[in-house]
DNA sequence: GATATCCTAAACATCA
DNA sequence: TTGATGTTTAGGATAT
């Protein structure tokens, strides 16, 4: 038997591994594919990306000529811009992927779209203001001076006052290539040797996605100071005859132009307040609270009819606008050839946990099912609005990756399975929620669930309308509610016959039907360390800080918002009598215990009264007021208790017994 | 390192 | 006698 557990515990740890590598592998993986989409997809030319980037790093020094011939002190010199990437917000990508959800794919996405903006647009950012933010500026290290194309324009054009300048491009070169070796040195930049452009990936932890609008507001600084400077007698665009230009005679015919505002015929009301905004903002996607939303523009525009003017005078068909055009088409190309990736990626990795099919086993004991989905309904209607939510459906499955509660992805692929995984257990996963949220997972996927025998026991007694169950009936809820349960037997069922026997807050009740196990909850509330007592910060910091990384920021800060909910509530804090108020301790099995049992026994089970969840008949060793006083320790069933039942005190943390558990 | 918790394994008892 | 159920002990692993 030893040799099993031995086997098993190296079974799951792999799976655990492979789990972790999984993430990593993704996000790697996600970064080389991401780089060689921009080198070898066919929608967007390689060779127009470079003259793109080329054109760009000319208006670049064309106006860094500017600025040097008109006695501007550039605020942007090169070591300026390089820095360190332990300056910047990064996170490595697995956290990165530990904390992808959906809301945050969509920002994964935009960072996408900016790295695709900055690949055009970052060598402006050199004589960018200084204004810019710090953060902004790290992100100017690939630039493509590098282009001996460049170079070599630079030596026919520039005349002795601009060789300096053109060394300080070659600096700016040397550190921009020690920058890039340094980035291929720590795995960031999958660059070749005088490979010019950086894989998008790479660039995706160096750019903000908030420089969005930034940068395309650069994009149309470039083309204003060029236009500035051919006023001024400084055009250089014939150095450049042989780079792609932005001229509309070089765009492809088949880049759909920007719909010219001459054929808007949706002129509204000259004059809305601003809260007509939405409507505008549904008639002109270009237009919205009361901003023109081309890229980069941002300008003010009271109503419609001015933001069609607006649109006609600043946006008409000219280089800019059409550079801006094919920019915002390459975008959106490179995002949809990300989606697609990540799509297929996705279904990958479903296939993949759903591969096993569930053993064909019938039950024959129905344990409340339907109660279960609708609590896991009303769960999953509890939760932020933008959190994922886990599959419900084998057939519609998220990635577990995707999912906000650990289940999956922090405990269960990590394969730390109920066995010790008291962070997770005690303070942070919500068993109820849990189960309800990954229900078809876990009936699916051979998974452990990452909860304790005594969790798991308890649950499966609360959530049937009588709480109580046979032993059978708890054997038939594990091996129905896991699939990893339908296999060795003799194990988990001793584990769990130990547990009900072992534990003070199983109790087992002599029933018509026989004996029947039921939940001291006072016990079981017992079991639990008296943590997360009082401080709202620390409740806050425990839940964050546990380090489950999959948990989503969101879900912690709603978990820890319902715990403060809880601990800041006076009336549950000035709490006093006895024996029910040790149910009150926050911590251990979850925070959650309390949203499980908010869920499993609360307003979820309507036909339960409170002294139901207690034990019925019979509990021995049982003093009877304990039946009243035993109530769910649900932290939302607790603030209506104390609101309908103002005199009801009930104390919370203090004079909690000390362990006496076992 | 001590302690607590949990899991696993196993032996044993009871009962239908 | 057998299997299910229940109790208890022991040891290892992990987290605090």
């Amino acid at each position: 038997m030893m040799v099993e557990s031995a086997t098993e515990t190296i079974r799951t740890t792999p799976s655990n591994q492979n789990g972790v590598s999984s993430l990593s592998s993704q996000s790697d993986g996600g970064g080389r594919e991401g780089g060689s989409n921009g080198d070898t997809n066919g929608e967007i030319s390689p060779v127009d990306l470079l003259h793109l980037q080329q054109q760009q790093a000319l208006q670049a020094a064309r106006q860094f000529i500017l600025q040097q011939a008109t006695g501007l002190n550039s605020p942007s010199m090169p070591h300026t811009h390089i820095t360190t990437y332990k300056d910047s917000q990064m996170i490595t990508p697995q956290q990165m992927q530990q904390i992808l959800s959906p809301p945050q794919l969509q920002a994964l996405l935009q960072q996408q779209q900016a790295l695709m903006l900055q690949q055009v647009t970052h060598t402006h950012t050199l004589t960018r203001a200084p204004h810019k933010s710090p953060h902004t500026e790290h992100k100017m290290i690939f630039v493509w001076f590098s282009s001996s194309h460049f170079s070599h324009l630079f030596q026919q054009q520039l005349g002795n006052k601009q060789l300096a300048f053109q060394q300080q491009l070659i600096q700016m070169q040397q550190l921009q290539q020690q920058h890039i070796l340094n980035l291929q040195r720590q795995g960031l930049v999958n660059l070749q040797p005088g490979q010019g452009a950086v894989p998008i990936q790479s660039l995706q932890q160096a750019m903000c996605p908030t420089d969005l609008q930034q940068l395309w507001k650069d994009v149309a600084g470039i083309q204003s100071t060029e236009e500035a400077m051919k006023h001024e007698g400084l055009d250089l665009t014939t150095n450049s005859s042989n780079t792609t230009s932005y001229s509309a005679s070089k765009v492809s015919p088949q880049i759909p132009h920007h719909p010219l505002p001459n054929g808007q015929n949706s002129v509204h009301t000259p004059k809305r307040d601003s809260s007509n905004h939405e409507e505008h903002t549904a008639s002109h996607p270009l237009y919205g609270h009361g901003e023109c939303k081309w890229p980069g523009c941002e300008a003010l525009c009271e109503d419609m009819g001015q933001f069609i003017k607006h649109l006609n005078s600043e946006h008409a068909l000219d280089d800019r606008s059409t550079a801006q055009c094919r920019v915002q088409m390459q975008v959106v190309q490179q995002l949809e050839i990300q989606l697609a990736k990540e799509s297929e990626r996705l279904q990958a990795m479903m296939t993949h946990l759903h591969m096993r099919p569930s053993e064909p086993k019938s039950f024959n004991q129905p344990l409340n099912l339907a109660s279960s989905v609708s609590l896991s309904k009303r769960e999953s209607e509890g939760f932020p609005e933008g959190l994922p939510h886990p599959p419900t459906s084998a057939a519609t499955p998220i990635t577990p990756m995707r999912q906000g509660p650990s289940v999956i992805s922090s405990s269960s692929l990590h394969g730390v399975g109920p066995i010790r995984r008291r962070n997770s257990d005690k303070f942070c996963t919500p068993i109820a929620s849990e189960l309800a949220q990954n229900c078809e997972f876990y009936k699916n996927a051979d998974v452990r669930p990452p909860f304790t025998y005594a969790s798991l026991i308890r649950h499966a007694i609360l959530e049937t309308p009588d709480r109580q169950l046979t032993l059978n009936e708890i054997y038939n809820w594990f091996t129905r509610m896991f699939a990893y349960f339908r296999r060795n037997t003799a194990t988990w069922k001793n584990a769990v016959r130990h547990n009900l026997s072992l534990h003070k807050c199983f109790v087992r009740v002599e029933n018509v039907k026989g004996a029947v196990w039921t939940v001291d909850e006072v016990e079981y509330q017992k079991r639990r360390p008296p943590k997360m007592t009082g401080s709202p910060t620390l409740v806050k910091n425990m839940i964050s800080g546990l380090g489950f990384g999959s948990l989503n920021a969101s879900y912690q800060a709603a978990l820890a918002e319902s715990s403060l909910g809880l601990l800041n509530s006076p009336t549950l804090m000035n709490n006093s009598t006895g024996a029910s108020l040790n149910m009150l301790h926050v911590g251990h099995d979850d925070v959650s215990s309390t949203v499980e049992q908010v869920n499993s026994n609360g307003s979820c089970s309507p036909g339960l009264s409170p002294q139901q969840y207690g034990h019925q008949v019979h509990v021995k060793e049982e003093p009877a007021e304990m039946e009243e006083d035993s109530r769910p320790v649900s932290l939302m069933a607790s603030v209506t208790q104390n609101l309908s039942m103002p005199g009801d005190e009930r104390d919370m943390d203090e004079e909690l017994p000390t362990e006496e558990l076992e």
